[in-house]
DNA sequence: CTGAAAGCGCTAACAA
DNA sequence: TTGTTAGCGCTTTCAG
């Protein structure tokens, strides 16, 4: 491996001088040349990790992601690589295989590598890892959880029930159905279900639940079951891939939606589009969501974790497809 | 930041046993019960970078993709993920953003943090980057493109055009239509078409061919337009996206798949089991692909780059589902 | 404009 | 088992 030093030797200069050239340039046009032409021919790139040694931390933000392919995941990093990039900030993705202790793990893995700050996809927070978040010198961001204390970015999943019960009342609907997941998620789980029930019990209509997974394929079965039997006209679904299985489902039992059925989904993901009737659903800010991470980001970076909000709702706003109808 | 240096003075030893102490762990009890607690207290994180500042490289791979949300992509990575993991083995993904000049950069970022090998998602290659990739010391792996003389790894595409006119033959169709991409991209534009054109012909068939995009909206508009003129009885999209689009307007034009029209795709996205009914596609190997690469850079890691194939194609398969039939 | 020298945090001989 | 020493590749005073 070619070093800065042996670009010295070769050009006769001091190591000060190389590394003069290649940062602010301030050598004379003689040597600049004879620099040129050496790092050309020797193809010699300057050592990041020594470069950073010297800099006591590196200017990388560290990102922890539940999986590679969750498709809203990866909208928000597209968010954040776009804010990330225009700052010239260098992001490190690491993968928790949405395993716990992977992700704590991965936060001290990311301490070691000296990044200036960790930007945290939390699905589930033990008090472990509360622990490990709230020991941490360095700053550490949540995306999609609250922990007290912490920054947190999290969408409005309360309203966002609130909003397709209003929907679904103003379109005349009184019997509804929730398809929801277990409590022990707490966003989709609890918050969307309570935000609809609020809503539709205040307008005196009468709500059924049931429960499946998070799974298109379960929900499909679930669906093949109680579709036949529920006597509501209006079915929310706690995601947009159980709302596709519900379609499905209902194409299968020859169910027309909306004629005879209106169907919703909650997120916004562009799998609502792949069917059709189009499935409304409420559209969650994700790539809105990668830049406002990342912008705190930066301003953690320069500013330190002082006056920086504990929490920050990200707002969502209903989209009205061919799936819901005038009862 | 507390450092090594921060710890030995603290205990009253050596750098250097500190560093035992952290590494084998070949010290006495009574310095490793001391160490333990002041390691404990300060919350001490030894300096990755320092570390590979030593070891002169570091034990990372570095990854090009070429956006955060394409779903092959991501597939790809989970099935990188998986070795590397087990290998202990961090990842260093970078996004090329789909830009080649972005792509060009990322490759000398990475080679400057001296990562053991680079895996480049490569879509489009000029002269520079195929040059910058010839002269790299370091190794380079290319998914989904060749490139003479450095390990390509690529999906049988011509094969898979191949599957998929034979399927249609098999199934009695003989009006044949081909929806497909601009020639500039190689595998799919391509070597797709080509596979399912020589099949098609050898049998006798008729084959029309119109070119389309890769989104589904636009396929959508499109196949709004070319349903009701065609004569086809099935119908070969290039990409499973294409297909969700041509299977869309199909329902909006109330023509029954696969009743009126046999409609298939390339792929093997799970978006083609969101639709009813499923869409016949070809598999394409994402995650094995994933695991295939990233075993060869095992390999190129411990023995380097001497006597490792140019090329490796991965076997692509038939998913026959409901929306091909026979006539 | 240039060079000498010190040091970033850590590891690894080599002695003791 | 431990400490001493040198050095990884680079940056940064401080003199010249």
């Amino acid at each position: 491996m070619v070093t800065l030093n042996d670009i010295a030797k070769m050009a006769n200069v001091s190591k000060s001088t190389v590394s003069r050239y290649l940062n602010n340039g301030s050598v004379s046009q003689k040597t600049k040349e004879k620099l040129d032409k050496i790092v050309q021919e020797t193809g010699y790139q300057p050592n990041a990790m020594a470069q950073s040694l010297k800099a006591t931390k590196s200017s990388m933000v560290g990102v922890i992601i539940p999986r590679y392919d969750s498709p809203s995941t990866n909208q928000v990093l597209q968010g954040i690589d776009s804010v990330a990039y225009e700052k010239d900030i260098q992001l490190m993705i690491t993968n928790a295989n949405l395993d716990l202790e992977r992700t704590k793990k991965n936060i001290s893995l990311l301490q070691r590598q000296k990044v200036g700050a960790i930007i945290l996809f939390a699905t589930e927070i033990d008090d472990e890892l509360a622990n490990q978040i709230k020991s941490s010198k360095m700053p550490i961001l949540l995306v999609g959880q609250k922990l007290e204390n912490s920054p947190s970015f999290i969408y409005q999943d309360y309203e966002a029930g609130k909003i397709i019960a209003q929907h679904a009342i103003d379109k005349g609907h009184r019997k509804l159905l929730f398809v929801g997941v277990t409590e022990s998620d707490y966003a989709v789980g609890v918050l969307r279900k309570k935000g609809f029930y609020d809503v539709a019990e205040r307008n005196g209509a009468s709500v059924e639940f049931i429960e499946t997974g998070f799974s298109r394929s379960y929900s499909y079965e679930k669906a093949l079951e109680f579709l036949p039997k529920t006597a509501a006209t209006y079915i929310a679904a706690a995601t947009d891939h159980i709302a596709i299985g519900i379609s499905n489902a209902s194409a299968e039992l020859k169910i027309s939606i909306p004629d005879e059925l209106s169907l919703s989904g909650f997120g916004g993901y562009s799998v609502t589009q792949n069917v059709f009737p189009h499935i409304t659903t409420v559209n969650y800010p994700f790539y809105k969501m990668g830049e406002t991470v990342m912008k705190k980001v930066v301003q953690v970076l320069n500013q330190g974790t002082e006056n920086i909000d504990d929490l920050t709702e990200l707002q969502v706003d209903l989209n009205i497809q061919g799936s819901t109808n005038k009862i």
